[in-house]
DNA sequence: ACCTGAACACCGTTCAAGT
DNA sequence: ACCTGAACACCGTTCAAGT
Protein backbone atom coordinates (compact mmCIF):
# COMPACT_ATOMS: atom_id res chain seq x y z
CA UNK A 1 0.00 0.00 0.00
CA UNK A 2 3.25 2.32 0.32
CA UNK A 3 4.58 3.56 -3.07
CA UNK A 4 8.22 1.80 -4.00
CA UNK A 5 10.47 3.79 -1.70
CA UNK A 6 8.43 3.94 1.57
CA UNK A 7 8.21 7.49 3.27
CA UNK A 8 9.41 5.92 6.03
CA UNK A 9 12.67 4.95 5.42
CA UNK A 10 15.51 6.68 4.96
CA UNK A 11 16.53 9.77 6.62
CA UNK A 12 13.25 10.95 9.02
CA UNK A 13 11.89 14.47 8.15
CA UNK A 14 12.42 16.85 10.35
CA UNK A 15 9.87 18.53 9.03
CA UNK A 16 6.24 18.04 8.88
CA UNK A 17 3.06 20.15 8.96
CA UNK A 18 1.78 19.46 12.48
CA UNK A 19 4.87 19.18 14.35
CA UNK A 20 5.62 22.76 12.63
CA UNK A 21 2.53 24.12 13.71
CA UNK A 22 2.70 23.21 17.40
CA UNK A 23 6.07 24.45 17.71
CA UNK A 24 5.10 28.11 15.84
CA UNK A 25 2.15 27.77 18.39
CA UNK A 26 4.64 27.33 21.26
CA UNK A 27 7.36 30.21 20.00
CA UNK A 28 4.05 32.65 19.69
CA UNK A 29 3.31 31.82 23.66
CA UNK A 30 7.03 32.82 24.40
CA UNK A 31 7.63 35.65 21.95
CA UNK A 32 4.29 37.39 20.69
CA UNK A 33 3.50 37.24 17.09
CA UNK A 34 5.71 40.32 16.33
CA UNK A 35 8.92 37.97 17.55
CA UNK A 36 7.33 34.86 15.00
CA UNK A 37 9.74 34.95 11.93
CA UNK A 38 10.20 32.52 9.64
CA UNK A 39 13.66 32.39 10.33
CA UNK A 40 13.59 31.94 14.31
CA UNK A 41 11.22 28.83 13.74
CA UNK A 42 13.45 27.25 11.70
CA UNK A 43 16.24 27.98 14.39
CA UNK A 44 13.30 25.90 16.57
CA UNK A 45 12.94 23.62 13.96
CA UNK A 46 17.21 22.87 13.65
CA UNK A 47 16.64 23.39 10.28
CA UNK A 48 17.06 26.32 7.52
CA UNK A 49 14.33 28.87 7.01
CA UNK A 50 13.59 28.02 3.05
CA UNK A 51 12.81 24.61 4.28
CA UNK A 52 9.72 25.31 6.01
CA UNK A 53 8.67 26.48 1.92
CA UNK A 54 8.14 22.80 1.81
CA UNK A 55 5.18 22.42 3.57
CA UNK A 56 3.49 25.59 3.67
CA UNK A 57 3.77 28.21 0.85
CA UNK A 58 3.88 31.32 2.81
CA UNK A 59 3.85 32.75 6.19
CA UNK A 60 0.20 33.71 5.88
CA UNK A 61 -0.17 29.63 5.48
CA UNK A 62 1.06 28.82 8.38
CA UNK A 63 -0.43 31.25 10.21
CA UNK A 64 -3.70 29.74 9.02
CA UNK A 65 -3.12 26.68 10.23
CA UNK A 66 -2.37 27.84 13.48
CA UNK A 67 -5.98 29.52 13.81
CA UNK A 68 -7.46 26.63 12.51
CA UNK A 69 -5.00 24.19 15.04
CA UNK A 70 -6.46 26.70 17.88
CA UNK A 71 -10.05 26.32 17.04
CA UNK A 72 -9.75 22.84 17.86
CA UNK A 73 -9.64 23.89 21.33
CA UNK A 74 -12.96 25.71 21.02
CA UNK A 75 -14.81 22.82 18.83
CA UNK A 76 -13.59 20.46 21.42
CA UNK A 77 -14.82 22.72 24.75
CA UNK A 78 -17.65 23.73 23.14
CA UNK A 79 -19.16 19.93 21.81
CA UNK A 80 -23.15 20.26 21.94
CA UNK A 81 -24.37 18.08 24.37
CA UNK A 82 -28.13 18.29 23.83
CA UNK A 83 -28.68 18.89 27.15
CA UNK A 84 -29.12 22.54 28.04
CA UNK A 85 -31.09 25.53 26.98
CA UNK A 86 -30.20 26.80 23.07
CA UNK A 87 -29.28 30.37 24.42
CA UNK A 88 -27.00 28.58 27.06
CA UNK A 89 -25.37 26.17 24.27
CA UNK A 90 -24.79 29.27 22.00
CA UNK A 91 -22.85 31.06 25.04
CA UNK A 92 -20.68 28.09 25.65
CA UNK A 93 -20.05 28.28 22.08
CA UNK A 94 -18.76 32.09 22.66
CA UNK A 95 -16.91 31.71 25.31
CA UNK A 96 -15.14 28.43 23.98
CA UNK A 97 -14.07 30.67 21.14
CA UNK A 98 -13.06 33.37 23.17
CA UNK A 99 -11.14 31.00 25.50
CA UNK A 100 -9.22 29.00 22.96
CA UNK A 101 -7.99 32.71 21.32
CA UNK A 102 -6.90 33.37 25.19
CA UNK A 103 -5.09 30.26 25.29
CA UNK A 104 -2.22 31.60 22.76
CA UNK A 105 -0.36 34.75 23.35
CA UNK A 106 -1.92 37.22 20.19
CA UNK A 107 -4.19 34.00 19.19
CA UNK A 108 -7.20 36.92 18.68
CA UNK A 109 -4.28 38.65 15.83
CA UNK A 110 -3.61 35.67 14.58
CA UNK A 111 -7.27 34.37 13.72
CA UNK A 112 -8.70 37.39 12.88
CA UNK A 113 -5.71 37.74 10.47
CA UNK A 114 -6.41 34.86 8.90
CA UNK A 115 -9.67 32.89 7.20
CA UNK A 116 -9.54 29.58 8.76
CA UNK A 117 -10.91 26.86 6.69
CA UNK A 118 -9.82 23.85 8.85
CA UNK A 119 -11.69 20.95 9.75
CA UNK A 120 -11.68 22.44 13.04
CA UNK A 121 -12.61 25.90 12.09
CA UNK A 122 -15.60 24.18 10.52
CA UNK A 123 -16.64 21.85 13.05
CA UNK A 124 -17.05 24.46 15.39
CA UNK A 125 -19.02 27.00 12.72
CA UNK A 126 -20.69 23.59 11.78
CA UNK A 127 -21.76 22.79 15.53
CA UNK A 128 -22.95 26.42 16.49
CA UNK A 129 -24.73 26.56 13.30
CA UNK A 130 -26.69 23.55 14.40
CA UNK A 131 -27.72 24.42 17.75
CA UNK A 132 -29.64 27.72 16.33
CA UNK A 133 -31.02 25.67 13.30
CA UNK A 134 -32.42 22.79 15.98
CA UNK A 135 -33.61 26.02 18.30
CA UNK A 136 -35.82 26.72 15.39
CA UNK A 137 -33.87 29.40 13.81
CA UNK A 138 -34.40 29.50 10.06
CA UNK A 139 -31.34 28.94 8.16
CA UNK A 140 -30.63 32.65 7.30
CA UNK A 141 -31.00 33.68 10.62
CA UNK A 142 -28.65 31.08 11.73
CA UNK A 143 -25.60 31.74 9.38
CA UNK A 144 -25.77 35.40 10.75
CA UNK A 145 -26.15 34.41 14.06
CA UNK A 146 -23.08 32.99 13.74
CA UNK A 147 -21.15 35.74 12.19
CA UNK A 148 -23.00 38.02 14.82
CA UNK A 149 -21.39 35.82 17.68
CA UNK A 150 -17.61 35.55 15.84
CA UNK A 151 -16.46 38.50 14.71
CA UNK A 152 -18.18 40.00 18.26
CA UNK A 153 -15.93 37.62 20.04
CA UNK A 154 -12.86 37.62 18.16
CA UNK A 155 -13.28 42.12 18.07
CA UNK A 156 -13.95 41.50 22.17
CA UNK A 157 -10.79 39.47 22.33
CA UNK A 158 -8.22 41.87 19.86
CA UNK A 159 -9.17 44.35 22.33
CA UNK A 160 -8.30 42.60 25.42
CA UNK A 161 -5.20 40.53 24.25
CA UNK A 162 -4.43 44.38 23.09
CA UNK A 163 -4.87 45.62 26.52
CA UNK A 164 -2.95 43.11 28.25
CA UNK A 165 0.05 43.27 26.00
CA UNK A 166 3.40 44.21 27.96
CA UNK A 167 3.52 48.09 28.52
CA UNK A 168 3.47 49.89 24.84
CA UNK A 169 3.50 53.26 26.16
CA UNK A 170 0.35 52.41 28.37
CA UNK A 171 0.59 54.52 30.90
CA UNK A 172 1.38 57.78 28.66
CA UNK A 173 -2.32 56.62 27.09
CA UNK A 174 -3.99 55.96 30.30
CA UNK A 175 -2.76 59.90 31.51
CA UNK A 176 -3.73 61.42 28.38
CA UNK A 177 -7.44 59.98 29.03
CA UNK A 178 -7.39 61.03 32.65
CA UNK A 179 -6.43 64.52 31.46
CA UNK A 180 -8.81 64.79 28.92
CA UNK A 181 -11.45 64.00 31.62
CA UNK A 182 -10.09 65.94 33.63
CA UNK A 183 -10.56 68.56 31.73
CA UNK A 184 -14.15 68.33 31.04
CA UNK A 185 -13.97 67.57 27.77
CA UNK A 186 -15.67 64.07 27.67
CA UNK A 187 -18.12 64.41 30.25
CA UNK A 188 -19.95 61.08 29.36
CA UNK A 189 -15.77 59.41 29.53
CA UNK A 190 -15.63 60.81 32.63
CA UNK A 191 -19.24 59.44 34.17
CA UNK A 192 -18.50 55.83 33.28
CA UNK A 193 -14.37 55.90 33.72
CA UNK A 194 -14.13 53.06 36.37
CA UNK A 195 -16.25 50.56 34.26
CA UNK A 196 -14.31 51.65 30.59
CA UNK A 197 -10.75 51.18 32.61
CA UNK A 198 -11.80 47.95 34.54
CA UNK A 199 -9.81 44.94 33.82
CA UNK A 200 -12.44 42.36 34.51
CA UNK A 201 -12.74 41.98 30.61
CA UNK A 202 -14.85 38.49 31.36
CA UNK A 203 -17.58 41.01 32.52
CA UNK A 204 -17.24 43.06 29.34
CA UNK A 205 -17.52 40.04 27.09
CA UNK A 206 -20.17 38.64 29.37
CA UNK A 207 -22.58 41.76 28.85
CA UNK A 208 -22.03 42.15 25.06
CA UNK A 209 -22.57 38.30 24.64
CA UNK A 210 -25.78 38.54 27.00
CA UNK A 211 -26.71 41.24 24.55
CA UNK A 212 -26.26 39.34 21.45
CA UNK A 213 -28.26 36.44 23.42
CA UNK A 214 -31.21 38.41 24.49
CA UNK A 215 -31.44 39.67 20.64
CA UNK A 216 -31.86 36.54 19.41
CA UNK A 217 -34.34 35.47 22.39
CA UNK A 218 -36.43 38.63 21.08
CA UNK A 219 -36.16 37.61 17.46
CA UNK A 220 -36.79 33.95 18.14
CA UNK A 221 -39.91 32.12 16.01
CA UNK A 222 -41.44 30.34 18.96
CA UNK A 223 -40.44 33.47 21.50
CA UNK A 224 -42.54 32.01 24.54
CA UNK A 225 -39.29 33.63 27.00
CA UNK A 226 -39.53 36.57 29.58
CA UNK A 227 -36.62 36.04 31.66
CA UNK A 228 -33.69 38.20 31.18
CA UNK A 229 -31.20 35.31 32.32
CA UNK B 1 3.82 85.21 21.29
CA UNK B 2 6.61 83.27 18.99
CA UNK B 3 9.93 82.36 20.32
CA UNK B 4 13.08 84.28 18.78
CA UNK B 5 13.42 82.75 15.72
CA UNK B 6 9.70 81.97 14.59
CA UNK B 7 9.47 78.29 13.18
CA UNK B 8 7.33 80.45 10.22
CA UNK B 9 11.06 81.63 8.95
CA UNK B 10 13.83 79.78 7.22
CA UNK B 11 13.16 76.85 5.16
CA UNK B 12 9.55 75.50 5.21
CA UNK B 13 9.38 72.06 6.84
CA UNK B 14 8.12 69.31 4.40
CA UNK B 15 7.19 67.33 7.09
CA UNK B 16 3.98 67.77 10.28
CA UNK B 17 2.36 64.78 11.68
CA UNK B 18 -0.92 66.45 10.26
CA UNK B 19 0.40 66.12 6.38
CA UNK B 20 2.29 63.15 6.96
CA UNK B 21 -0.89 61.04 8.22
CA UNK B 22 -2.94 62.35 5.69
CA UNK B 23 -0.12 61.19 2.78
CA UNK B 24 -0.02 57.58 4.58
CA UNK B 25 -3.82 57.51 4.64
CA UNK B 26 -3.28 58.10 0.60
CA UNK B 27 -0.98 55.66 0.15
CA UNK B 28 -3.15 53.01 2.26
CA UNK B 29 -5.96 53.04 0.21
CA UNK B 30 -3.50 52.58 -3.03
CA UNK B 31 -1.09 49.76 -2.12
CA UNK B 32 -2.86 48.36 1.45
CA UNK B 33 -1.43 48.04 4.89
CA UNK B 34 0.82 45.75 3.97
CA UNK B 35 2.77 47.71 1.18
CA UNK B 36 2.76 50.99 3.74
CA UNK B 37 6.70 50.93 4.77
CA UNK B 38 8.41 53.63 6.33
CA UNK B 39 10.45 54.16 3.08
CA UNK B 40 7.22 54.46 0.74
CA UNK B 41 5.74 57.19 2.57
CA UNK B 42 9.15 59.12 2.96
CA UNK B 43 9.19 58.58 -0.54
CA UNK B 44 5.63 59.91 -1.28
CA UNK B 45 6.82 62.77 0.73
CA UNK B 46 9.98 63.39 -0.79
CA UNK B 47 12.50 62.70 2.03
CA UNK B 48 14.33 60.01 3.56
CA UNK B 49 12.61 57.56 5.82
CA UNK B 50 14.81 59.03 8.70
CA UNK B 51 13.29 61.87 9.02
CA UNK B 52 9.70 60.40 9.47
CA UNK B 53 11.28 59.69 13.04
CA UNK B 54 10.75 63.62 13.89
CA UNK B 55 7.65 63.00 14.29
CA UNK B 56 6.19 59.63 15.02
CA UNK B 57 8.11 57.46 17.61
CA UNK B 58 7.47 54.81 16.33
CA UNK B 59 5.63 53.31 12.96
CA UNK B 60 2.93 51.99 15.21
CA UNK B 61 2.76 55.50 16.37
CA UNK B 62 2.11 56.63 13.15
CA UNK B 63 -0.55 54.07 12.41
CA UNK B 64 -2.54 55.28 15.79
CA UNK B 65 -2.37 58.89 14.38
CA UNK B 66 -3.76 57.37 11.22
CA UNK B 67 -7.06 55.34 12.61
CA UNK B 68 -7.68 58.59 14.97
CA UNK B 69 -7.76 60.36 11.78
CA UNK B 70 -10.23 58.00 10.56
CA UNK B 71 -12.41 57.98 13.42
CA UNK B 72 -12.96 61.57 12.69
CA UNK B 73 -15.32 60.73 9.63
CA UNK B 74 -17.01 58.64 12.23
CA UNK B 75 -17.55 61.10 14.99
CA UNK B 76 -18.52 63.85 12.20
CA UNK B 77 -21.16 61.22 10.84
CA UNK B 78 -22.56 60.71 14.02
CA UNK B 79 -22.60 63.51 15.93
CA UNK B 80 -25.88 63.10 18.17
CA UNK B 81 -29.10 64.82 16.65
CA UNK B 82 -31.34 64.37 19.84
CA UNK B 83 -34.23 63.60 17.47
CA UNK B 84 -34.05 60.04 17.12
CA UNK B 85 -35.27 57.20 19.76
CA UNK B 86 -31.87 55.88 21.88
CA UNK B 87 -31.48 52.59 19.73
CA UNK B 88 -31.72 54.47 16.31
CA UNK B 89 -28.87 57.54 17.34
CA UNK B 90 -26.98 54.25 18.72
CA UNK B 91 -27.42 52.40 15.27
CA UNK B 92 -25.97 55.85 13.34
CA UNK B 93 -23.02 55.41 15.69
CA UNK B 94 -22.48 52.11 14.80
CA UNK B 95 -23.44 52.70 11.07
CA UNK B 96 -20.80 55.53 10.94
CA UNK B 97 -17.79 53.44 12.77
CA UNK B 98 -18.25 50.71 9.87
CA UNK B 99 -17.90 53.43 7.51
CA UNK B 100 -15.63 55.17 8.36
CA UNK B 101 -13.47 51.91 8.67
CA UNK B 102 -14.16 51.06 4.84
CA UNK B 103 -13.60 54.21 3.99
CA UNK B 104 -10.15 53.31 3.73
CA UNK B 105 -8.52 49.99 2.51
CA UNK B 106 -7.38 48.08 5.44
CA UNK B 107 -9.31 50.46 7.50
CA UNK B 108 -10.39 48.06 10.32
CA UNK B 109 -7.10 46.71 10.60
CA UNK B 110 -5.21 49.72 10.98
CA UNK B 111 -8.24 50.62 13.87
CA UNK B 112 -7.96 47.23 15.47
CA UNK B 113 -4.31 47.00 15.81
CA UNK B 114 -3.82 50.08 17.05
CA UNK B 115 -5.22 51.30 20.48
CA UNK B 116 -6.34 55.38 19.37
CA UNK B 117 -6.94 57.50 22.22
CA UNK B 118 -7.05 60.10 20.22
CA UNK B 119 -9.78 63.44 19.85
CA UNK B 120 -11.71 61.65 17.33
CA UNK B 121 -12.00 58.82 18.77
CA UNK B 122 -12.47 60.12 22.59
CA UNK B 123 -15.60 62.27 21.04
CA UNK B 124 -17.17 59.10 19.22
CA UNK B 125 -16.89 57.25 22.56
CA UNK B 126 -18.05 60.24 24.40
CA UNK B 127 -20.98 61.14 22.38
CA UNK B 128 -22.41 57.72 22.29
CA UNK B 129 -21.94 56.79 25.62
CA UNK B 130 -23.73 59.90 26.03
CA UNK B 131 -26.55 58.34 23.66
CA UNK B 132 -26.84 55.75 26.21
CA UNK B 133 -26.81 57.35 29.50
CA UNK B 134 -29.36 59.61 28.22
CA UNK B 135 -31.37 57.28 27.34
CA UNK B 136 -31.66 56.05 30.81
CA UNK B 137 -28.65 53.04 31.08
CA UNK B 138 -26.71 53.20 34.37
CA UNK B 139 -23.60 54.02 33.30
CA UNK B 140 -21.92 50.79 34.27
CA UNK B 141 -24.32 49.61 31.47
CA UNK B 142 -23.31 52.31 28.92
CA UNK B 143 -19.50 51.82 29.29
CA UNK B 144 -20.17 48.19 28.15
CA UNK B 145 -22.51 48.58 25.57
CA UNK B 146 -20.17 51.03 24.08
CA UNK B 147 -17.41 48.09 24.02
CA UNK B 148 -19.95 45.14 22.80
CA UNK B 149 -20.88 47.62 19.63
CA UNK B 150 -17.75 49.17 18.88
CA UNK B 151 -16.23 45.71 19.07
CA UNK B 152 -18.79 43.90 17.04
CA UNK B 153 -18.29 46.51 14.77
CA UNK B 154 -14.34 46.00 14.04
CA UNK B 155 -14.83 42.33 14.55
CA UNK B 156 -17.07 42.63 11.67
CA UNK B 157 -15.38 44.97 9.60
CA UNK B 158 -12.34 43.50 9.25
CA UNK B 159 -13.71 40.31 8.04
CA UNK B 160 -15.83 42.45 5.53
CA UNK B 161 -12.49 44.08 4.22
CA UNK B 162 -11.01 40.62 4.26
CA UNK B 163 -13.41 39.26 2.38
CA UNK B 164 -12.89 41.70 -0.27
CA UNK B 165 -9.21 41.48 -0.45
CA UNK B 166 -7.62 40.89 -3.68
CA UNK B 167 -7.96 36.76 -4.67
CA UNK B 168 -5.39 35.52 -2.16
CA UNK B 169 -6.16 31.87 -2.67
CA UNK B 170 -9.99 32.90 -2.40
CA UNK B 171 -10.97 30.14 -4.80
CA UNK B 172 -9.33 27.53 -3.45
CA UNK B 173 -10.28 28.38 -0.43
CA UNK B 174 -13.84 28.21 -1.76
CA UNK B 175 -13.13 24.93 -2.94
CA UNK B 176 -12.26 23.06 -0.14
CA UNK B 177 -15.32 24.52 1.90
CA UNK B 178 -18.13 23.49 -1.18
CA UNK B 179 -16.02 19.66 -1.02
CA UNK B 180 -16.03 19.50 2.59
CA UNK B 181 -20.04 20.65 2.15
CA UNK B 182 -20.78 18.11 -0.55
CA UNK B 183 -18.97 14.89 1.24
CA UNK B 184 -21.47 15.62 3.99
CA UNK B 185 -19.09 16.84 6.79
CA UNK B 186 -20.55 19.82 7.54
CA UNK B 187 -24.90 19.31 7.50
CA UNK B 188 -25.61 22.60 8.98
CA UNK B 189 -23.11 24.47 6.74
CA UNK B 190 -24.48 23.33 3.87
CA UNK B 191 -27.92 23.70 5.02
CA UNK B 192 -26.91 27.51 5.80
CA UNK B 193 -24.34 28.04 2.49
CA UNK B 194 -26.24 30.57 0.80
CA UNK B 195 -26.16 32.65 3.35
CA UNK B 196 -23.08 32.10 4.89
CA UNK B 197 -21.43 32.92 1.38
CA UNK B 198 -23.70 35.95 0.75
CA UNK B 199 -21.45 39.35 -0.01
CA UNK B 200 -23.88 41.06 1.09
CA UNK B 201 -22.32 42.32 4.66
CA UNK B 202 -24.27 44.93 5.00
CA UNK B 203 -27.33 42.77 5.46
CA UNK B 204 -24.88 40.76 7.80
CA UNK B 205 -23.78 43.84 9.82
CA UNK B 206 -27.39 44.81 10.23
CA UNK B 207 -28.26 41.60 11.82
CA UNK B 208 -25.62 42.19 14.16
CA UNK B 209 -26.67 45.42 15.18
CA UNK B 210 -30.16 44.36 15.58
CA UNK B 211 -29.04 41.56 17.70
CA UNK B 212 -27.22 44.42 20.26
CA UNK B 213 -30.35 46.85 20.00
CA UNK B 214 -32.70 44.74 20.68
CA UNK B 215 -30.76 42.94 23.72
CA UNK B 216 -30.50 46.66 25.01
CA UNK B 217 -34.00 47.39 24.86
CA UNK B 218 -34.60 44.08 26.63
CA UNK B 219 -32.12 45.58 29.35
CA UNK B 220 -33.29 48.91 29.53
CA UNK B 221 -34.62 50.12 32.85
CA UNK B 222 -37.94 51.55 31.11
CA UNK B 223 -38.68 48.28 29.17
CA UNK B 224 -42.06 49.35 27.53
CA UNK B 225 -41.13 48.85 24.54
CA UNK B 226 -42.56 45.45 22.54
CA UNK B 227 -41.93 46.02 18.55
CA UNK B 228 -39.21 44.05 16.93
CA UNK B 229 -38.01 46.92 15.13
C1' DA C 1 13.00 13.37 -1.31
C1' DC C 2 14.44 16.59 1.78
C1' DC C 3 17.29 20.12 3.17
C1' DT C 4 21.36 23.59 2.81
C1' DG C 5 23.61 27.84 1.40
C1' DA C 6 23.36 31.77 -0.44
C1' DA C 7 21.29 35.19 -2.50
C1' DC C 8 17.44 38.90 -3.70
C1' DA C 9 14.83 42.57 -2.49
C1' DC C 10 13.39 44.43 0.96
C1' DC C 11 12.20 46.06 6.26
C1' DG C 12 12.11 49.54 10.99
C1' DT C 13 15.11 52.30 13.42
C1' DT C 14 19.26 55.04 14.82
C1' DC C 15 22.46 58.66 14.56
C1' DA C 16 26.56 61.29 13.22
C1' DA C 17 27.08 64.75 9.98
C1' DG C 18 25.61 68.37 6.99
C1' DT C 19 23.02 72.89 5.89
C1' DA D 1 16.01 73.10 13.41
C1' DC D 2 15.39 69.89 10.03
C1' DC D 3 16.94 66.55 7.09
C1' DT D 4 20.54 63.37 4.73
C1' DG D 5 23.46 59.31 4.29
C1' DA D 6 24.69 55.42 5.79
C1' DA D 7 24.62 51.92 8.61
C1' DC D 8 22.64 48.00 11.89
C1' DA D 9 20.12 44.10 12.52
C1' DC D 10 16.93 42.10 10.69
C1' DC D 11 12.77 40.26 7.29
C1' DG D 12 9.96 36.66 3.59
C1' DT D 13 10.94 34.05 -0.24
C1' DT D 14 13.43 31.56 -4.01
C1' DC D 15 16.34 28.17 -5.92
C1' DA D 16 20.53 25.87 -7.53
C1' DA D 17 23.20 22.50 -5.43
C1' DG D 18 24.20 18.87 -2.26
C1' DT D 19 23.16 14.25 0.14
Amino acid sequence: MNPPSSPTRGRPARLDRARTVRTALDLLNESGLDALTMRRLADAMGVQAGALYRHFATKHDLLTAMADHMLGQAADAAEPTRSGHWSEETARFARALRTALLGHRDGARVFAGTHATGPNTLRFADNLTGVLRQAGFPDDEAARALYAITNFTTGHTLEEQAALQPDDGKAAEAETLHQAVAAGTYPHLAATLPTLTSTDFTAHFEYGLRLLLNGLRTTHPQAHQRHTT
